[in-house]
DNA sequence: TATAAATAGTCATAGCGTGAGTAATGATCC
DNA sequence: GGATCATTACTCACGCTATGACTATTTATA
């Protein structure tokens, strides 16, 4: 067991990129360069690519075999493993718990279950109740605080944010295919559940 | 002449804290970790403040002495030398140019200069300028995507966030003073010169 | 009186990420 | 048709950042 170590936003891509099927390392390097979406939440080079994913076989999330192909280098196909199945399909459902990983981790999980209704509505929900549990907390904080002080500035920029994460994110929900929800507006029956 | 590297946020935050006067490296590590609004942005460990005042000293930025004090270790004091004053003040008047330097440097640039009427101004000017430009930018790219697309969500989540630290920053802009100000509104003369 | 916290700093090292290199094949260009 | 460039496919050495652990004294605190 190798120590444990907490796996980085990287390499559950790398883990995603595995699901539907094997791919060996340079095909998974140039899908991350060639894929728009992913391209523009990441940019990682193609060393660093290749050390990420023997360290994810060396903790056996991967499992690889090498090809030979004739004149070529072998190349090296890898295959998830049980564990790296596993590990992904909990990073994918699981909201991000700080705000400065919604950019880069929290847009990367949207990714993957973007085309899948069912995932896709369950993480975003998930996602909107941290959200909101958060600004409330921030409010709170807010109303102790001087407000000319930078302490308030910087609290009203990271409430700002957040109210904008958690506007899109309305969007992103199944919901938004029902008439607009507004607080109080009384059609629709019990929304707030979250 | 040090191989030539551009100092990174958190050093520059060290040698703001040393432009009032010259402190010894465990009162700016005890500062970084006491003022709530630092403390708030970043969370810097003892050895790693130290290494980073030791590398700014090498590359000329600051420079110390050591002063000794009875049976306790003695201290180094450290001080801006002119470098190091230019180039925290060039830093400190430079928007940021990149989304994601919002949460940590720009805010970290806002703190120096929360206190200075005109440099405050300055600053938060220059950073709508940038802002705005991006917005138009991906305003631009959004029409051009599928609006069921992932692509498009990615784009309307970044477009969220920077519409949010534009109102934000215009409620810190100086104007903010004036009647509110709303494109066309006549009154208050050539607000719009940005 | 024991014990925790603050003062003030050093040092070794893991390992992350970068740059550079290798080497063959297919595409392009004048 | 020769030269040159991009693509395929991967390896390796290395710098340097950040962390954890350690030292040692003085002042609060229980």
């Amino acid at each position: 067991m190798p120590t444990s170590r907490p796996p980085l936003t990287i390499e559950h891509v790398l883990l995603g990129l595995l699901v539907p099927a094997p791919l060996h390392a340079y095909e998974i390097y140039r899908t991350l360069r060639q894929q728009p979406a992913l391209a523009a939440i990441w940019h990682l080079k193609q060393s660093h690519c290749y050390a990420l994913l023997a360290r994810l076989e060396a903790e056996a999330y991967l499992s690889g075999h090498t090809e030979a192909q004739g004149a070529r280098p072998p190349r090296r196909v890898l295959a998830l493993t049980p564990t790296g199945q596993y590990a992904f399909a909990a990073w994918c459902t699981a909201p991000v718990t700080h705000a400065r990983d919604l950019r880069q981790e929290f847009l990367a999980k949207l990714y993957f279950v973007f085309g899948d209704p069912s995932a896709r509505t369950q993480l975003v929900r998930a996602q909107l109740a941290v959200i909101s549990a958060r600004i409330d907390a921030l409010e709170a904080r807010a109303d102790t605080l001087d407000p000319q002080s930078f302490d308030h500035a910087l609290l009203r920029f990271r409430l700002g944010q957040l109210d904008a994460v958690l506007a899109w994110l309305d969007t992103l929900d199944a919901r938004q295919a029902a008439p607009p929800l507004r607080v109080g507006e009384g059609a629709g029956g019990e929304v707030g559940e979250v």
